[in-house]
DNA sequence: ATAGAAACATACGGAGCGTATGTCAATTTA
DNA sequence: TAAATTGACATACGCTCCGTATGTTTCTAT
């Protein structure tokens, strides 16, 4: 026990804290979530917190650079076992819908981090995310699919489409139904993109 | 002086209050906004604002409500003012894009408010903006003009696509370069919406 | 004219964040 | 290996701010 090397007890603290802010953030929200309560939720103190996070504020952009990077992850998982890139690129899409569905994502990725953080295309995580999107639709426009236009514009409006779609889902009375409009929405707004004759 | 009517104060204090909340919310964001400087500011006290408004969540539905209410009336302007129906349908997308470029905007209606009070389209006004949108797609659907679909889902997706276009546009170093884009891009997602042939 | 209520101000208590200080263990250095 | 230093975390404090409870004044109603 006592042979554990300093920096891999200095993770598991941080593992400890981001594990019970993750839980506060997505419960309670941000604004009412509380760090002493947190801290002792996660057997330690204020102290511990703002000696690895600086403030709140850095906590929960721990938390977003932990939940981003699961997303990112699960993204490019679906995107690579597509069959056509532009397959891929649909599934993408539907993923992100279907991830924005779980409350904890709502709440923290959604509402309450660009609240605090500001504009979420700025954060690290997601400028990845959306370099990859963008990356994608610009081998589109090369390969002839996608019409000649600028990729991260697409990028980008088709990402805000499918992110209003969950939202809409969530605050849904029954979610199945109204995703199931939202999947065929989507896949429309997608088809303007393509080149005009299909 | 005294002959006001005492309505007509009550009016005139909320009106102060609100427009002192629209100036420290947009400047400083909800959370930093400080009640006794905000009141300061009207030349009022917290006591009047807990009884116009109840608490401080109060006040910004308050404020939210009169810059929704504006918003709504500036995209009915623009949408009668069009040619044809789908033109107007365009318009009304384009102006919202537009609006949001206002920093007043951005952070009340597109960050703060989202995260305090929930889910936009549960909102009074944003909901009737939604069904006025909701109403044209559907119009646009039953004379031919867009494919059958849920006419709903189209216009959460629209949205979507606009509210990212702008808050986009709001975080570029190059705004106007990168306003032309995101028109453009909107434009070519709408497409997608039409009958296939066109 | 007086009673009542509404509008707003003042006073108070409590919660929470951030910082300053303290303590103990681990790593380093001689 | 023993002393010294640094780092990790806990404890203590002050300050701000929200919400409520109470007080005061002005308008309205009978």
């Amino acid at each position: 026990m006592a042979a554990k090397r300093r920096a891999q007890m200095v993770e598991e603290t941080r593992a400890k804290l981001i594990q019970a802010a993750r839980k506060a953030f997505a419960t309670k929200g941000y604004a009412a979530a509380s760090m002493d309560d947190l801290t002792a939720e996660a057997g330690l103190t204020r102290g511990a917190l703002y000696h690895n996070f600086g403030d709140k504020k850095g906590l929960l952009q721990a938390v977003i650079g932990q939940i981003d990077a699961e997303m990112l992850a699960r993204m490019r998982a679906v995107r690579d076992q597509a069959e056509t890139r532009w397959l891929g690129f649909l599934a993408e899409g539907v993923a992100y819908i279907e991830m924005a569905l779980e409350p904890e994502i709502q709440r923290i990725m959604l509402l309450d981090g660009p609240a605090v953080l500001g504009d979420p295309s700025l954060w690290p995580n997601q400028t990845a995310c959306l370099r990859s999107t963008t990356q994608t639709i610009q081998a589109l426009i090369d390969e002839g699919t996608v019409r000649p236009m600028d990729a991260e514009a697409a990028a980008r409006l088709i990402n805000g489409a499918a992110l209003n779609a969950s939202l809409w889902i969530a605050a849904a009375d029954d979610p199945h139904a109204v995703f199931a409009k939202a999947i065929e929405a989507f896949r429309y707004l997608a088809l303007g993109l393509l080149q005009t004759e299909r």
